[in-house]
RNA sequence: GCCGGGAUGGCGGAAUUGGUAGACGCACGGGACUCAAAAUCCCGCGCCCUUAAAAGCGUGAGGGUUCGAGUCCCUCUCCCGGCACCA
């Protein structure tokens, strides 16, 4: 019997009880039969789940179950991205040590996790935090190191000067130290790198491999990477009586004639030179020095520059020409230096213009007027090259042929093929993370932690203070002795980049629980990952970083295969509206939607919001990602509680596409709540029939007019539902179900054969998105003991059938109504059919008819 | 600034390849049931003119290709993600 009731709680909880006590979501090797490795982005434990996570997770567990459905043996493990910068920050504002603060956190988004009915498979669980793990990311480390993929150089730093710490770039709030408020000092330190660049031209070359990425995460990786051809340009000149060369990187080297000067950054050795006997250049260069290390900042700010009194020689012309320090020059790309070709650089035009500097037209473009008289005009397009002397009337593949070999006859230039990818530095000066197994030694130097005592444990106990890494204050982990020589020897206290821990996590879960090794053969079966769930802020640097993780660990022999994620899904953010008020100083004080009253006209348009604590006005800000800092969260727990995790899990995947941003609604959960409470109540009510209802296919011979319309809408809906499912259009596939649904409950109950045939569909398609109430559903009205094994529902071609089909009729381009016409009729039948409709003989008589456009299935067209 | 993406009723969204724009849901309006409320059910719902029908307009803005454009091409505006130490 059923409950005429519809309680999630009830039956949400009997099913875990169930899933659990059978096993449901082992997953287990199976030779030979086909796996699929279905993979969410582990979380970073922040305290507790937030919306993201369960759309994300939602998303995964409706692909695992769809899959198990269709005869895959699926995977789905979870994890903890337990290492990073808010565990320190909890702690310096709790006095909470990270890893107790992590732990706790972890266990109650278990908790969490487990409320909302995944199919996770909770035996291979991780988190990066334990030594279990992280030893393994010193290992090979240190494997890395043998092989002269990890090396050490100094890197820049954002040092305030206050703390005495290293900030990130997320404490850096417009230039200044978010504790402290000093502008923050940029500081060269010794660091470790990872040569991701030996891989650029692998990674860049097997994007292509790649069909089942979006191509808009190919192609912000492909621009990431980078791969430029230009020629390397020398510009000799002299200094302290010695000659010397600056060299620049360009791509346009067709508009080499066009230099009318030359810029470096701060950091340029030859602007350290030019400043050491100019005071005012100094102090320029130190204040370039200054202020936040990040990309964008340094792009947006106002270009400013000095010239350094030096000049260089043009390398075909020999004329001389002005080096100047300019802010926009970055170090970190090419040469830190750059021609200056104002007639054809956007940059270089508007520095030109802002100091005076000669701007030259080199290049012509057919049809676009040059304007130097104006002094605004340049452009970066590519043409043919003028007042360029032996190069005139050449267009850009000529002309750099010709400059370059050049170039080249006077050894001052050549062809160059430059990368934007930069190697990864991952060294962090920072307590929660994996210690970096390196031994420092005045005698030996560093000296690498041998295997047999990894790991290298970090202590659980220390309470970071914002001064430093706490590390360096822990004597008992700094003092060791020297593996070589024995000798009292410094351990290194920096810590590694987190994106180390999830750069090869999905590889571990074949075998985490393995302490020998950090793969085994596990790995072969499950991977790669065939399908990979998480938010497009990923699409960079998380997913570049695992691509090259991958082939070192490859050519290292551990892992057999390139490319860890074979399939790519990347969801969309979750976002809420935004309700503030100003207070006195200019700032805003955020309040929570739900504590916001929204009133609307009768026509459903909003005219006003007010606080319901006050009954005042509030400002909207329009609607924006889910956030603390805009209070505009809303806490999964509560749904839950109140509607059950199926209601939660159907609006999820209802109120948006999976890649698409999802807007919160109250009311739209209230709608998904309304649905399942419906589903339910279809099945109560025809409880008795349907359980002593045949199940299986209702035959078409037997079924009147009436009922074999709504089996053919049944049927229609599922093939649509079928090619969404396939295409991950699980929006589409709610409201199929609806359909579905509506179609269903305008059938009289009495028939009973349409119905027990059209809900078992319906139980079966939905399963994925709610997997509680279509359990129990399936099993109370006797289709099955578990809707899990059933097998995944097709239409049937026959339900599909009709004589007569609908055709749209257009006169001359515009709708003017339909035609019915037999399904079997030709174009011919069909443009007869059309010309003789009442509907078309109204716009067609007395018409000149030029010409009749039939689509099949879709409809005709009479242009007159 | 650079790279990537997006924009469709009051709202979320739908519309396989160019082929009836607005499926499904929310909100809103009207009605039924009820002592009443909640829940539930029925009807309506892009804009404009209108008693109604018909016509006209309509997918961020402007232009183009086509018998036909939300969908393809060009130009522009606004919003979102990333920019290497947030994860």
């Amino acid at each position: 019997m059923l409950a005429s009731q519809y309680r999630p709680q009830e039956i949400e909880k009997q099913a875990h009880l169930e899933w659990e006590a059978s096993g449901a979501h082992r997953a287990m090797e199976v030779p030979g039969k086909p796996k699929y490795y279905c993979l969410s982005m582990f979380p970073y434990p922040s305290g507790k789940l937030h919306m993201g996570h369960v759309r994300n997770y939602t998303i995964g567990d409706v692909l695992t179950r769809y899959h198990r459905m269709r005869g895959y043996n699926v995977l789905q493990p979870m994890g903890w991205d337990a290492f990073g910068l808010p565990a320190e920050n909890a702690a310096m504002a709790n006095g909470v040590p990270p890893a107790k603060w992590t732990y706790d956190n972890i266990a109650y988004m278990k908790k969490q996790l487990k409320s909302l009915g995944f199919a996770i498979d909770w035996e291979r669980e991780l988190a990066t935090c334990k030594p279990s793990y992280y030893r393994w990311n010193q290992w090979l480390f240190l494997r890395m190191l043998e092989k002269g993929i990890v090396y050490k150089k100094t890197g820049v730093v954002n040092w305030d000067p206050v703390d005495q710490t290293v900030l990130a770039n997320e404490q850096v709030i417009d230039g200044r130290g978010w504790r402290t408020g000093v502008m923050v000092e940029k500081r060269e330190i010794p660091m470790y790198y990872m040569r991701i660049t030996d891989y650029s031209e692998e990674l860049l070359a097997a994007l292509d491999t790649l069909p089942g990425w979006p191509d808009r995460v190919k192609t912000m990786q492909a621009n990431w990477i980078g791969k430029s051809h230009g020629v390397n340009i020398g510009f000799p000149y002299t200094l302290d009586g010695k000659r010397q060369v600056l060299r620049v990187f360009t791509t346009r080297v067709d508009t080499l004639m066009g230099v009318t000067f030359c810029a470096v950054a701060a950091e340029h050795p030859l602007a350290s030179a030019a400043a050491k006997d100019n005071s005012k250049l100094a102090a320029f260069v130190d204040e370039c020095k200054r202020g936040s290390v990040m990309e964008a900042d340094l792009a947006q700010m106002e270009k400013k520059g000095m010239a350094t009194g030096l000049f260089v020689a043009h390398p075909l012309t020999g004329k001389q020409i002005e080096v100047w320090v300019g802010n926009y020059v970055l170090m970190s790309y090419g040469e830190g230096a750059v021609m200056g070709v104002p007639g054809h650089d956007e940059r270089d035009f508007a520095f030109a213009k802002k100091y005076g500097l000669a701007i030259e037209q080199v290049i012509e473009v057919a049809g676009k007027p040059y304007c130097m008289a104006a002094w605004q005009e340049w452009y970066a397009d590519y043409g043919v090259c003028v007042n360029s002397g032996k190069y005139d009337g050449m267009d850009f593949d000529r002309s750099v042929d010709a400059i370059a070999t050049d170039l080249k006859a006077v050894g001052l230039g050549e062809k160059q093929t430059t990368w934007r990818l930069r190697d990864w530095g991952i060294s962090r000066q920072r307590y929660w993370g994996t210690p970096i197994p390196l031994i420092h030694c005045a005698g030996c130097g560093d000296v690498p932690v041998p295997d047999d005592q990894l790991p290298v444990v970090l202590p659980e106990d220390c309470v970071p203070d914002g001064s430093g890494n706490p590390l360096n204050k822990r004597a008992e982990f700094v003092n060791c002795a020297c593996p070589k020589c024995g000798k009292p020897a410094r351990r290194e206290t920096d810590t590694m980049d987190t994106f180390v821990d999830s750069s090869w996590y999905y590889s571990r879960y074949a075998c985490a629980d393995n302490n020998q090794s950090m793969v085994d053969d596990r790995v072969k079966y499950w991977l790669p990952v065939d399908q990979y769930i998480g938010g497009i802020e990923h699409a960079i640097l998380h997913l570049l970083y695992s691509r090259f993780w991958t082939r070192v660990m490859r050519n290292l022999g551990l892992l057999q295969f390139d490319e860890p994620f074979t399939n790519l899904l990347t969801q969309g953010m979750v976002l809420n509206e935004i309700f503030f008020r100003k207070t006195g100083e200019g700032r805003s004080t955020y309040f929570n939607p739900a504590d916001v009253d929204v009133r609307v006209d009768e026509k459903g348009a909003r005219t006003a919001a007010t606080l319901k604590s006050d009954g005042l006005p509030v400002e909207s800000a329009g609607i924006g990602t889910m956030s603390k800092s805009k209070n505009n969260g809303v806490d999964p727990q509560a749904l839950i509680e109140r509607c059950g995790a199926d209601t939660a899990r159907f609006f999820m995947m209802f109120a948006a596409p999976p890649e698409q941003t999802l807007e919160w609604s109250d009311s739209g959960v209230e709608g998904a709540y309304r649905f399942l409470r419906r589903l339910w109540r279809f099945g109560a009510d025809r409880h008795d029939a349907i359980s002593k209802g045949i199940k299986g296919t209702a035959h078409c011979s037997k079924l009147s007019e009436n009922q074999a319309a709504a089996r053919r809408e049944v049927h229609l809906v599922l093939k649509q539902a079928n090619y969404d499912f396939s295409k991950f259009q699980f929006n589409t596939v709610a409201s199929a179900g609806m359909k579905i649904l509506n179609a269903l409950e305008r059938l009289p109950e009495s028939e009973t054969t349409v119905n027990t045939e059209g809900f078992s569909i319906l139980l079966r398609l939905l399963c994925p998105l709610t997997p509680h109430v279509c359990f129990h559903l399936w099993s109370a009205l006797g289709y099955g003991k578990n809707v899990f094994s059933a097998a995944w529902p097709e239409p049937e071609a026959r339900a599909l059938e009709q004589d007569e089909m609908e055709l749209v009729l257009q006169i001359s381009g515009k709708t003017r109504g339909s035609i019915r016409v037999p399904s079997q009729a030709t174009r011919e039948q069909i443009e007869v059919l059309a010309h003789r409709s009442p509907l078309a003989m109204k716009y067609i008589v007395g018409q000149n008819v030029k010409k009749v456009v039939v689509v099949p299935g879709r409809l005709v067209n009479i242009v007159i």
